[in-house]
DNA sequence: TATGAATGAGGCTTCATTCAT
DNA sequence: AATGAATGAAGCCTCATTCAT
């Protein structure tokens, strides 16, 4: 019977003994270990040995899986910007209201984006985008891309539905989910700010898009402007 | 201008010298090469010799001005984070409409943060926040936070001056900057995206403010919500 | 043939098996791998990794053969510096002529030391001798040194048989190998220089030895020297 | 006044100071070393830590010199293979006799070739070539072959004095160094062989040249061959 | 006998920092 | 105030060797 960590033997020294896994298991361990590595302290300033240590086996170990750092980080990378199975809940009907459409749209936000790996991940796009210029713009237009012109047209969808000029969100859907990226930044840079700052941060965003999607007149007979 | 400045000696032989400076001109220098250095690698990656080099002068030069490359930095982001001088314009008459309002805003918030180097100052805070913690919530309490609070007064002075229900802008006055927000991680992360791609930004966010300030009847009485 | 063979289990996948082989036949591909890596790299940088996949099976394996490196390479060299099984043909008569003899001579030489596998154990020899000097001497002493004295009496016993000075080659045998020694060390360092570059060195050496082995008359009657 | 190598404090702790050089007397330094470490140990074996000790400075030092171990090794060999500045004496006259000019021969070969430094050189070479095939092939055509070709003529002009069939030394002048080639070659595996082997050595090469350049009939009236 | 994940020592290289000049 | 050779502490990576399978 072999012990996972320390086998003891007469000499009254311990060594470590560590399970031999197969990659299918020991990858996603080793990028698991190296977001956080990465994304705490950056590309560079993140160590093998850190990593290593992560995952649960030597510095050496690591390269019987990947061939570099960069391997890791590209590997990590290929895996963070993978897009997500979102939308498998249907939008509410038009008739249920502003507030449950708002509702529908910031629960896959707040699900996908909301989670700390989410923000560890981010937070490492911004500081290492330009190592994997490639693999970013990539991302950029398979998967933020349609993810916002869907979240516009989803908009648009609910909008259509009664006599009103559509709103900005409709031209420009980014402003669907600026709000999560303030909070998001914000995380960034501030730290958490507590657990319910996102959800917080949530209502807020919930009650900004009732406000865009509820019925107005054409603004060019109220006030109008520039 | 990159040119080495030669000097003549009576051994015959050109010897590169490089200027000798006052602190008041080279600090300054300094910082600047500094912030690029820093938030294009991180401050791990980045390499005194860079800053040096940037800076016109060598990596030793750099140890008469400052005792280390964490001292660069700390100066570096007392600069950065210093308060802006914001606010020199007054904010346009409640009478202009919303769009004259919507821009006065914008205009302080894009002078302010549109900046290239103001890009490179959020991707250093993104990603060495936990380096200078102190500094940053320090910054967080005395700098964000009221100039966030001033903008929602501002615009909670705007609104009241009509009937109607206060925008969520005055309980959550983050919302009014969320848009660049957006805008600026999306550069942080994807690059510029063009010269004008901050300027079109704007004008968005400009559009999406004068939806939120236009005059409303109070929600509870159209649709209502969840 | 370097496909690998694949064994069909019964959870569906194929998996890549090796042969396995007795050592008998896995020992001298082995030793004939290492022969090629040691000689190309030298000992230190030569792989395991590169043996292993050159004689057909992974690293570990070799170590089901060999305790360890070093022991690869002293038994390579067991092998290389085995005395050659040389001289099966007896030397022709004197009567043949000096050419005849000539090419007797370097039938054998060339024969034994002209191929690229004795170039590469020639280069293994100088660059790793200091590492089994013990060897290297006993090699010198009882397979060198004895062929070269055997040469030098075969010279010894032709030019006997006529009346005249003996040549410097009989007192001096190691002469009779120069020329392969040059154009070896010349292979070694400026690498094969043609396929037929041996054969014509072999060609200058049996002239040179006709010239040395020709009739002469004392030295001292027609020009002395020193 | 500073000390060469150490300095002592009141804290009772020598501390390493070394003296500051100019590259111009570094840089010979650090290839003399190179030479020793790189000959002995081939280049992969060789440690930059031992480069350094043997030039006197750390590890890192030398990479204020070189860029890498790699530079190193060219550089060296840049230097090794700078054409010598061979026969500054002139050749005796023919009729001082073959010995003399044999003795004049071997004078320019023993001195540039006799040196330890030029055997490491040699085995560096033999050990090393296909790292720098460039740099070999270079040396090869301009400054070897000239030197051999040079030898050749200085042979025929010696040899045409007379009513002789010119030797084979006059079409393959590479024989007439063979004998020191095989003299290096036995060095460099079997070790220096006490100090005056070389000189042995040169005297055989001397009487082997004495043969092959005193008059001869026609080799066809003689024996003739096959 | 064979595989390949894992270890751990060791080497190359980088770079913040020092200091003689 | 400035230079650049030099140091020394890390960190990445390689590779001989081990061992569970």
């Amino acid at each position: 019977m072999k012990t996972l960590i320390f086998e003891s033997s007469d000499t009254g020294v311990e060594v470590p003994m560590r399970k031999r896994l197969s990659p299918e298991v020991r990858v996603p361990q080793i990028l698991d270990a190296a977001l956080v590595e990465f994304s705490e302290r950056g590309f560079v300033a993140a160590r093998m040995d850190d990593i290593a240590g992560r995952s649960g086996l030597s510095k050496g170990g690591l390269y019987a899986h990947f061939q570099s750092k960069e391997e890791i980080f590209k590997a990590l990378l290929g895996r963070l910007l993978a897009p997500p199975a979102w939308r498998e809940v249907p939008p509410p009907s038009a008739s249920a209201g502003p507030r449950a459409f708002a509702q529908w749209i910031t629960d896959g936000l707040y699900a996908a984006l909301g989670r700390p790996e989410s923000v560890a991940a981010l937070r490492l796009l911004v500081a290492e985008s330009t190592r994997v210029e490639n693999l970013v713009s990539l991302w950029e237009s398979t998967v933020v891309q349609p993810q916002v012109v869907f979240l516009g047209e989803m908009v648009g969808a609910y909008l259509v539905s009664d006599d009103r000029e559509p709103s900005v969100l409709v031209r420009e859907p980014w402003l669907v989910i600026a709000p999560i990226a303030h909070a998001l930044l914000s995380q960034m840079i501030f730290g958490a700010g507590g657990v319910d700052h996102l959800e917080r941060c949530r209502q807020g965003h919930i009650a900004m898009l009732c406000e865009l999607l509820e019925p107005r007149w054409h603004a060019a007979a109220s006030h109008g402007g520039g």
